[in-house]
Formats: structure tokens, sequence, C-alpha cells
DNA sequence: TTGTCAGTTGTCAGTGACTGCCATAAATTA
DNA sequence: TAATTTATGGCAGTCACTGACAACTGACAA
């Protein structure tokens, strides 16, 4: 394989220098207090080429997390069709921590970084949310598809929402300064994980057996109204 | 009881009418393209004064949202101490959107409105989500008070964030233009809640008998460090 | 090597959210 | 009515973020 060129290794340079540089400085004086134009000139780049890396201040802290779950949707899909939804997202989540093992060091202390940053700092925390829901979608239309569900049908929401939520408290639960390492990451998440396998019924993951409707909203639900069972897209 | 006095009417009229105001200039023209300086203009009023009343532009659309987070929390606080955390919690939900019900038909039709509004913009649907979160650790701390458990503990925080994860989705099977009625918000919120009971064992909610650690850390999880089966506050 | 082209960057001017400060006006209390 | 509190308006300023244009720099082919 080639490697990437120069123009775009540069970029990458400096891709991860702003990141760094954000890091620090919103360790340092706090996220707030940390001016974009701050940022831009410990990496000696003009305040304009930030926002072509990224779109918001925040971002610069959150890119590493979209980055997480981008692996993790790839690894979903890689995930055997047998696997019902829970443990098929379970395992995802796993694997991509253990991807995210497999970085240098460098790269693995700035995930950390930028997790307690993100953890510890009311506006990047909801940020942070916000990516998740968003990636929620995805997750959703995936599992749907693996199940050969709709992904208006209720059943691969509730699972996925549930699976969400499972992880923020596992993330939550890592608390300041004790995210010292990716394995403590995974010590936490599997906590919550192994409590909702407990919590749950054996195969709520998926339909009733002889339930055709599923969760709802077959395919020909009749009246077009509210209430069938089915959730829309509704967001453009 | 004596009336508020003419100064304090005065501002919950104000408060009401940059809402509707906002509320309407959205629906009109969009949340990003509508400007502080319009909104406060429709009311007569100096944008100075807008972020006197509310502390972003977000807040506007989002305080009736607010408004009734403050309603469940006291509703669940007003619950028996028999009923399980998950019960407690979606029958708290429950009067809350009753109470909203009798408010009168302005009310309601506000806050219709900015449900619709916040469902269908990518801006507000995180500053909801955002609320929520917050929200959600008092609701962990009322339920771990009940519980006599301690807010750390795993096991509330799972319960609450197993809840909201369901209005979550019961909120976004409200589809745009679905929502004519708070009873429609009722319907789906239901829908999603007995799936949520379907799927869960009975009395996953409370710690099983006899197991003292609660939800902690299962047997032999030896080093005291981190792990220990308990979320931390963390954050300021 | 050189010329062309596409992608990257800096500069600049501008918009809009949000804040601190101070003077003024209105409501409350004495 | 006078004194005090509280809400408001105006203003100047900061900061996140954007569009437009010009200068630069790798990529690539002649």
């Amino acid at each position: 394989m080639s490697r990437p060129g120069l123009r775009e290794r540069k970029k990458q340079k400096t891709r991860l220098a702003l990141i760094d540089a954000a890091l620090d400085l919103f360790a340092e004086q706090g996220y707030d207090a940390t001016t974009v134009d701050q940022i831009a000139a410990a990496v000696d780049v003009s305040p304009r080429t930030f926002f072509r890396y990224f779109a918001t201040k925040e971002d610069v802290a959150l890119s590493l997390d979209a980055d997480g779950q981008e692996i993790l949707l790839a690894e979903l899909a890689a995930r055997p069709a047998e696997e019902p939804p829970f443990t098929a997202l379970g395992r995802a989540m796993n694997t991509m921590i253990t991807i995210l093992e497999q970085g240098d060091t460098a790269d693995r202390s700035r995930f950390l970084k930028a997790r307690e940053l993100i953890e510890s700092t009311p506006a990047l925390f909801a940020g942070g949310v916000r990516m998740m829901m968003q990636n929620e979608r995805l997750l959703v239309a995936e599992i749907a598809r693996r199940e050969g569900m709709s992904p208006d049908d209720l059943l691969p929401h509730f699972a996925v929402s549930l699976f969400t939520a499972a992880i923020r408290v596992g993330l939550e639960a890592c608390g300041p300064g004790q995210l010292n390492d990716l394995s403590d990451l995974t010590r936490h998440v599997d906590r919550v994980m192994e409590l909702a396998e407990r919590s749950l019924r054996p195969g709520w993951d998926r339909p009733a057996p002889g339930d055709g409707t599923a969760s709802g909203a077959g395919p020909g639900s009749g009246e077009g109204t509210a209430g069938d069972g089915s959730v829309p897209d509704g967001r453009e």
C-alpha cells in the first residue's frame, strides 16, 4: 500500500497538532477560557484554518470520540448475523476499544485525555451526548438491516437506545482521574453491560416467535396516522 | 393567597410573550435563521432584556420542557415508596402529562409547538437531550434516596438511564406533525414503556434479595481502585 | 524540468450570540 | 411623598463562526 502522499500526511499532522494543542489548553485553563485563536496560535495556523479542520470549537475535543463511533459502527456491521442485536452491539464495543488499544502511546493518551475532558466539561459532555444520539440513528439502521426489520420498528430503536444508555452509565462511572488506561474503560463498560444482561429477559432482543407484527407496524399498518407503533425518521 | 404583585405578573407575561414570539418565528423561518433581535423586536423589548429572561437562544424553546422536567421530579418524589424505581418513574411521567393537560388551551398548544420544534431542529434537539441528562442526575439522586442506596450505586443510574432512553424513543416516535394533542404523547410514551416492561425481568429494578452489595462489583473484583461498582459525581 | 491544476492557507470584513457596565424608569416600601 | 429595590435600555466589547478572494504548495503530466 502506497503512503497517502505528502499533502495528506501534512493534513493529518496538522489535525493532530490542533487536537493536542487544544486538549492541553483546555486542561490548563479550562474549555470556556480557551479561545480558538489561542489554539490556532499554538499550532502556528490561522484561526480560519482551524475551522477548516473542525466545524466548531467543541469538535476538536470530540473528534476522537467521533472516530471511535465510526469504528463501532463498522465493527457492528462485521458481527455475525446470528448474534442478537444487544449482544452484537456489546461485542462491537469491545472490539472498538481493542482497536483503540492498538494505537501507539500518543494516540491512546490523547484519547483518554479527550474523554476525561469531555466528562468533566459540561459543554463538551452535552456535545458528546449529541454525537452519540446522531450515531444512534446509524446503529438503528444497521440493526434493522441485520434483523430484516423496518428501521421504523420500535424494537431496534429501543435496543440501541438501551445500549447507548448503558454505555453512558459506563462512561460516567469513570470518575475524574479514574481513567488512566483503556482497560479502565473496558472494565466500567463491561460492568454495566453485565448488569443490563442480568436485568433483561433472554430473547427480549428479538421479536417474540410467532409475533408476525414484531413490535408493531409491519408492512401494511392500515391507517397512516400516529401511534402505529413505528418511529419515523423525522429529522432533516 | 395574594396575587404575586404587578411586577411579577408583568414578568411572567413578558416571558410567555417572548416564548410565543420565538416559537412563531422559529416555525416560520427556522431556528437558525431567526435572530434574538427579531424575537426581542416582536415583543418590543431590547435584546439585552431577552437575555435577562433566557440565558441562551436555545433556552427560550427549551424552557417549557424544563418546566415539565421539574414537575416530573416533584411527582417522582410524591410516589409511594413501595413502587419500584422504574414503575415510579413511569407513573410520575404520566402524572406530569396529566398536569400539563390541565393547563389552558394556550399553554397546551404552546407546549406541543415547542416539542415539535425541538424534535425537528437538530440544535434544539441536542439542547433538549442535554437538559434531560442534567435532570437525570436529580432523578438518580431521588431514586437512590427512595431506595436507601448510595447515589453512587450503579443500579439507580442504570434504571434512570433506561427510563430516559425509553422516553426519548417515545418522543422520537412522535414524528413531524403527529403531535396534535398531549394524548398523542402519552400514547407513544406508554407504548415504549410497555415494551420496556415486557423486555425486563420482574424485580430487575431492585437489588437481588440477599445481595448485600446491590449491583456492585461482583464477587472477586479484588482491587479497591477504580471500578468498584460505583459511579462518582464527577461534574462541578 | 516546467507548466498546469487542484487543494490548502491566510487575510479581511462581517454576522450574530452573549456579557459587563451604567444610567434610567418603574414598582415596592417606608 | 421620599427612599429603596428591581427591571430595563443602550453601548461597547468579546468570541465563535462564515464567505470571498488572493497567495501558496503539493500532485501530476507533458
